[in-house]
DNA sequence: GTCTATATAATGATAGAC
DNA sequence: GTCTATCATTATATAGAC
């Protein structure tokens, strides 16, 4: 509750040295990757010498980790908002986008590759759209899967998906990425495919259905 | 149609040293990314000095887009064999898993960063997606949506989600990532949301159709 | 085609003054 | 806390022999 809001809310020249390293070790780690980053580059966009950078957080490694605990620190603060309404405070977050980019980018890129930050905000993501899904089946208005477990992972996945693969929305639909337009122009094709699913049979369920359980067909009669 | 089965059908002994290379510099990039890739450690998984890989493919850059040239050829010609059976073929390929790794690694990694060949590979999937939906409405089978464009590029993020977020699917399920045990698990609850939905009521999407155009509703009787 | 040896540049990290 | 100067390592790429 201490430091999770200097990202954006604050003159640049406000912050101390420290905050300042570590908001653009973060901007640039997550705009170009942590190797395409170099220690030179981080203390040219925070205004010190390279050693004051390596001074203050031992190694670049050891930023990083830093940078993860931030990160770690602002999404836990904005779960606490996410609360049963996941769609819609994740739109909000997303209808605001250059106030949370430099956040976005830096998890869509720790969720791209193995790290401890992308597999922890991935498995709370999940455990929250599961409670999510249940409380929805407790008010009747959403359906149980035969596989609830598979089902929040499946929509965490489908969730997330828009994220990191944000390139390539904003390369077929315009230049925003995830900017508002794209969002809402997002929302109502989302919601038909939950509302009403993709298909009009049951043919391919059934099928499926069959396939993986096919022990039940057989001689139990 | 030349060169585009010797990733695992031949003996690496049998390849050529060019071949070899690009095999090495394959997996490589698509286990540990580009940067964290150098020219040393691809020479001495293809057996051969560092120079003779730089003089082949002229440099570092060159030869990734050697091994985009080639990983572009692998999936036209899978697609080739995709058809109009999505889910069906997609799931083929991934119940055959050690065959098809070093390649879907690299496609993981091309479409989670700004590139080229992510581009295209993303392009031409919901290309193909949006004539797979158009084929399945014009079957009676699937609904239209009342945005096509932005239907098939939703269900063209949700295919690939599972592909690039591998890692935290095997991090929650067990250790075996995408394999044919996940894929198959996977299977009934994604047919389940694809035919019925995930919400029991239209009242979401009704009031994101009434809030999106709003202007409908105001004046023009 | 393939190698060894080397040029050149950039990187992460340290030493020590202020 | 912050700097300049420098070290040691590693990287890509080249030169030239075979």
């Amino acid at each position: 509750m201490r430091s999770a809001s200097t990202a954006s809310t604050t003159h640049p020249s406000d912050l101390t040295a420290k905050a300042r390293i570590r908001d653009a070790a973060l901007a640039s780690f997550g705009a170009d990757g942590f190797d395409a980053t170099s220690v030179r580059s981080i203390a040219e966009a925070a205004r010190v010498s390279a050693a004051l950078v390596i001074h203050h957080f031992g190694s670049k490694y050891a930023l990083r980790e830093a940078c993860d605990a931030y990160v770690l620190e602002v999404m836990a603060a904005g779960e606490e908002q996410l609360d049963d309404d996941l769609l819609g405070t994740m739109n909000a977050w997303l209808a605001q986008p250059e106030r949370f980019k430099t956040v976005f980018d830096y998890v869509a890129r720790t969720l791209s590759e193995p790290s401890d930050l992308g597999a922890r905000l991935f498995h709370r993501l999940v455990a929250r759209t599961e409670a999510m899904i249940a409380a929805g089946v407790a008010r009747g208005e959403m359906r149980a899967s035969s596989d609830p477990h598979m089902q929040a992972l499946l929509l965490a996945l489908h969730g997330l998906a828009p994220l990191v693969l944000r390139h390539h929305i904003g390369h077929l639909l315009g230049n925003d990425a995830l900017g508002p337009a794209v969002v809402q122009r997002m929302t109502v094709p989302t919601l038909e495919l939950y509302t009403h699913g993709l298909y009009t049979t049951n043919a391919y369920l059934d099928a499926a259905t069959a396939t993986v359980a096919p022990l039940d067909t057989r001689g139990s009669t």
